[in-house]
DNA sequence: GATGATAGTTAGAGCGCTCTATTCAGTCCA
DNA sequence: TGGACTGAATAGAGCGCTCTAACTATCATC
């Protein structure tokens, strides 16, 4: 019943143990008689190494964590497939721990990975403070995805948030608008690069006086609220930009709920075009980060630290894009 | 800089190691005071211990093996939420591997975790071929979910699907509707049960001969093609069941588009209750599955297939509810 | 005081692999 | 013919733990 080891493949194929192990870590020096014997051996017994042995035997595991805050954020699925499609091009096995959207799951995630002596860790969208990370890091390569982390011993990987700000906040000025108001995303990761690249962008269109920060807390009921906000507030913006996709879709409900037309009395931008914003009934204009390109980049920068070669640059950083949608145009010329 | 071992723990108490392993293995046998002594000592060193060691040695690894055809899918996280709660509890790690939605990356996360010797394994919603998860199972316990495996080998859990679209049909009925259109699930998990659950019940309603079927295959895109389908036969129903949110999401998009209002002109139930059903500016009318309750039963006969406790019914079943919300109402009575 | 029982402790042989050091079998050149 | 050298194969000592069997007290029992 037991599967069968390395001793019964050398015993099939008539060789010692050791050049079953070569053969298997697909060493050089093996004459190719013996090793297609030992292949041969292996096929016919259904022999597979196994992987804790030679983990325990190597020190080594060849397998990177990825440890996820949130698997109910589409965001991250994408993040994801990047990172999987990078370990498959150089080799390493992925395995993912659940964050638990809590800093304690999160923790208790990165424990697990280390007991399985992964080689790096990859922290996608961590809210683990800076300190308990740098800890890890300290344990093995440890790069994080989408927090900033200023620390030489943690690498990182984030999507330029400022200027993705700046995108929108320009895009909305370049249609004619003036009035633009920002539905924040208060202390989660990202809003404060996101606000401040905002304010900057208002500023440099010379309407920083109109500039107002509604608080949000990146979820779509925030969004709603903050809507409703500035409906109350008696001066209705002609533009909105939300802080993400969800806290959007949340004020685009809300202000419907209120025959408010999107974009015809308020044009709405969201951040990080998850795949809900992309649905024909909403189709919500928004900042795209290149997800997929951000988990390549993590991943290569876990690898490298693993095989030593020291990346030049630890912090990675990269451009979002505007995607074009309809939830945005220009001011109706009435207002309102 | 190496991590102490139990050698080195052992040493510093005074004691044995094997002395030690059974502290750390929480074994009764051990007096207070060298427990506490050893406990002190692995203290004193950060001694933690080696997983790997452990799992080789011992032959076990207490850890379930989790197979997730789709990151994307946010129908599959809270699934997940439930199998963590079930694992945290009984004392079981969780591994997740991530299927690539596709055949082969799921073959692939499979191989991974039998190659880290999971104990068993549970595959959420597989596109695999029912004989190569059989294969699996003569190996380690396996647990599907979302899809039903006719199999004395393989455990499973599932949503009463046809109960779940007698509800749906039934509640559509109860408004007064009788021209009841399904936009259906194609070759998808579940789609069949639905399917056949939605004549059923339009059978019993005595408006079997209303019943028609569109073809779909559970993405929103299908489902928009699939409404666009109803409005161009020239006799569009007063309701749609579609077999999904995802596919019903689609439908409201396209049927939006054509001026048609739900649920005024028409009314409209999805299945599965995900996120974005919730959502306040869509408010979708559909069918829950316990995802969470769904995740927790999975863990549940996966550890209780590793202990040696042969569940009496491999086959677990749990009930779907109609969630009422904004886009299902009675008939016009003006008609189209 | 010999005899078990019993609880607490330990020696030591694995688990299935890697990897260094070593042996072995051939060249090659003088 | 023999020594230096090279490539291929192997012996054997780990990796850090578990677990069985054996050992040592301690103590009640007859």
């Amino acid at each position: 019943m037991s599967r069968p080891t390395m001793e019964d493949v050398a015993r099939e194929a008539g060789v010692s143990r050791a050049l079953v192990s070569l053969v298997m870590r697909k060493a050089p020096n093996v004459s190719d008689a013996r090793r297609q014997a030992v292949l041969d051996a292996a096929a016919r017994l259904g022999y597979r190494p196994n992987v804790l042995a030679r983990n325990l035997a190597s020190q080594r595991t060849h397998t990177i964590g990825v440890v996820i805050n949130d698997f109910h954020n589409p965001f991250f699925a994408e993040v994801l497939d990047g990172i999987q499609a990078g370990g498959a091009e150089c080799g390493y096995r992925i395995i993912l721990g659940d964050g638990c959207r809590s800093k304690t799951g999160e923790a208790e995630a990165i424990e697990t990975l280390i007991d399985y002596r992964v080689d790096a860790m990859i922290v996608i969208g961590p809210r683990l403070a800076v300190d308990r990370i740098i800890r890890v890091a300290r344990i093995i390569p440890v790069v994080t995805l989408g927090r900033a982390v200023r620390s030489k011993l943690v690498m990182s990987v984030n999507n330029n948030e400022g200027e993705g700000a700046r995108l929108a906040v320009a895009h909305l000025i370049g249609l004619g608008h003036s009035d633009i108001a920002h539905i924040d995303g208060g202390a989660g990761a990202g809003a404060s690069p996101r606000r401040a690249g905002y304010i900057r962008a208002m500023k440099a269109a010379g309407v920083g006086s109109l500039a107002r920060v509604v608080r949000g807390d990146f979820t779509e009921s925030s969004g709603a609220d903050a809507a409703e906000q500035l409906l109350r507030s008696g001066r209705m913006p002609t533009a909105i930009f939300a802080a993400n996709d969800q806290s959007a879709i949340g004020a685009y409900g809300a202000l419907a709920a209120h025959g408010v037309t999107v974009p015809g009395d308020v044009s709405l931008i969201g951040y990080d075009n998850i795949s809900a914003a992309a649905s024909r009934h909403l189709s919500l204009t928004t900042i795209d980060q290149p997800r997929t390109v951000m988990g390549r980049e993590a991943l290569g920068l876990a690898v490298a630290a693993v095989e030593g070669v020291r990346a030049h640059e630890p912090h990675l950083r990269v451009e979002p894009t505007l995607v074009l949608r309809s939830t945005t145009g220009s001011p109706s010329p009435s207002g309102r």
